[in-house]
This record gives C-alpha cells, sequence and structure tokens, in this order.
DNA sequence: CTTTCTGCAAACGATTTGCAGCAGC
DNA sequence: GCTGCTGCAAATCGTTTGCAGAAAG
C-alpha cells in the first residue's frame, strides 16, 4: 500500500499508547516495511527486509500492533501467516491469491461489488442475526506470471 | 451442507480413482460426515464425530481428498485448519465468521452479490491480468449468540 | 530509576512422517 | 498376493515463551 495515511506515525503512536505499549524502533520498522509493501507479507519476508530485528521480536510486536489495531494478520493455505497494515490505514481492499505460486496482491475495491455487498449484509442479518463488521473478498486463480 | 448431490459416492470413487487412490472405509467416512455438517469442521471435531479413526490418518486421508478435488480446506485465524466437502459437491456458498467465538457457518450465495462479482472478475483479469478461478466471501462479525 | 522490550535459546503444538502390520482390488 | 492404507509413536517446523540484559519514559 503506497497511499499511506499523511499521519500514520501519528496512529502508530496513538494506538500503541492507548494499548499501554511502548513505541520502540522495531515496532515503528515493522510498521514501515508493511507500509510500503504492496501486499501481505510474510514473516521470513519480513525478516528478509529487515534481518537486525530478531524473528521472536517480529512475532511478538506483530501480536502487539494487531491488539491495538494497526496491524491485520491473515492465514492463506500457504504455510506461513501474513500481515498488513491496519484497513483503516491503507483504505478497505481485496486480495489476489495465486493458487500456484501462493503470492498475495492487494486491489482496490470494486465499486459495484462493494455496493451489491451492503445490500447482501443486510440481508444476511434478516436472515441470521448475524451481525457483520467487515468482510474478505478473495479472488482465487492465477496471477500474470503463473498463466 | 444436507443438499448434497445424490451421486455423492459415485464422484468419491470415480475422483478417488483418478488420483489413483483407493476407496477405504475411512475415507468414506469423512466424506459422510463433512457432507452432514452444515460447516467446515475442525479436526479434533472429525475425531469426536468418529473417535474410532486415527488422527493421523484423518490428516493424511483429508490431504488425498484434497487432491483428488474432492475435499477443500480452509484456514481461519483459529487454531485449528476447517474442511469441507468441495463447492462442486455441496454448491457455491459463503462464510459467516464469528470474530468472537471463531465458528463458521455456511450460507448460500446471494444473487445480486454473484452477479457483481461477475463483473468485478472480468473488470480486475483486464487490468491485472489476473485469472481469476474461484472467489470467497466471507463476512466476518458477530453470530447470533454472542451478539 | 522502573517498567517494558529485546534477543537468545528452549518449549509448544498442529501437522507430518517412518515403519510394521492390515486391507483393497 | 501385491500394493497401498492404517495406526502408533516419533519428528517437523511455524510460532510462542522464559529469562537476563538493554532501552523507553
Amino acid at each position: 500500500m503506497v497511499n499511506r495515511s499523511p499521519d500514520l506515525s501519528g496512529a502508530v503512536s496513538e494506538r500503541l499508547e492507548n494499548a499501554g505499549q511502548r513505541l520502540t524502533g522495531n515496532r515503528s520498522a515493522l510498521v514501515d516495511v508493511l507500509g510500503e509493501a504492496a501486499r501481505p507479507m510474510t514473516i521470513p519476508e519480513i525478516l528478509e527486509e529487515r534481518p537486525d530485528l530478531a524473528q521472536s521480536s517480529v512475532y511478538r510486536n506483530l501480536v502487539v500492533l494487531e491488539q491495538a489495531g494497526l496491524v491485520h494478520r491473515i492465514v492463506t493455505n500457504d504455510e506461513f501467516a501474513r500481515y498488513e497494515l491496519a484497513e483503516d490505514l491503507t483504505g478497505h481492499h481485496h486480495h489476489l491469491i495465486c493458487a500456484n505460486c501462493g503470492s498475495v496482491e492487494d486491489i482496490p475495491p470494486i465499486p459495484a461489488l462493494e455496493a451489491a455487498m451492503d445490500g447482501a449484509i443486510t440481508q444476511v442479518a434478516r436472515r441470521t442475526g448475524f451481525h457483520t463488521e467487515t468482510h474478505r473478498i478473495d479472488l482465487i486463480g492465477l496471477c500474470a506470471r503463473c498463466s
């Protein structure tokens, strides 16, 4: 996500403080790496970009950042979990997941789809009592490189 | 999924054979359990229902059934993976995932949403070269019990 | 200063696998 | 009867955790 909020670092320190956590170099480094990536990253990818970080601290800090509402963890059928900045920092988006190589790319929301989704959420609430907070739309197929 | 194909067992033996695998009691037992559930099941849930099955065989056979195209594995943020019958056996559907208790329920596709999805898939292919094979729509929120 | 964070190495737990005996075909 | 499946127990590997020293406020 390149289009990050102008006040990303403000949000970071504010939400960490609200969560009773300190703002440390490791934690801003993680937010930076995730903020510059155009897709959710695995921990090996993060470590490749920032070899100075200790693996255990990355795991620990991603938990902290997730609890602070700054980072979102997503699990695919791949072996590693992936992390991205929270949607309210990067904008709502969906994922293209390659069934062959496992890569994940972000795409912006498609207006007609989002509109249909709003109607669907209302229907579901009426029919099942389920109260939707957010939704996830993934397209699964072959990326340009694999097809 | 209660509305299973009338020829479920036919599909099972045929696809196992195509995959060069034998049809065994354990494997049909798994298909039965998944076919009767209204939602994707974890391995502990499967073992609870069929305590006679060995855990390692369940893991192994779910891999075989997935490769044969009979079963689909889904991963949530929950600690266990979940398994369901392939969509062409049960019908296309989506999931309601409770952010609080982690439960997953199936819901039928919503026509307006599916129609919008078709348009979106075309747009994505044109813009990014990604060739969509299937899609996944999950609504995340609070189930009737947790809200 | 005090409290929280970090890095190392050891622990954990869901899943996978080696192997000897059993079952599909 | 061969070959592939099963069950047990041991191994694997992503992730979590305990602890002593370092850094945030």
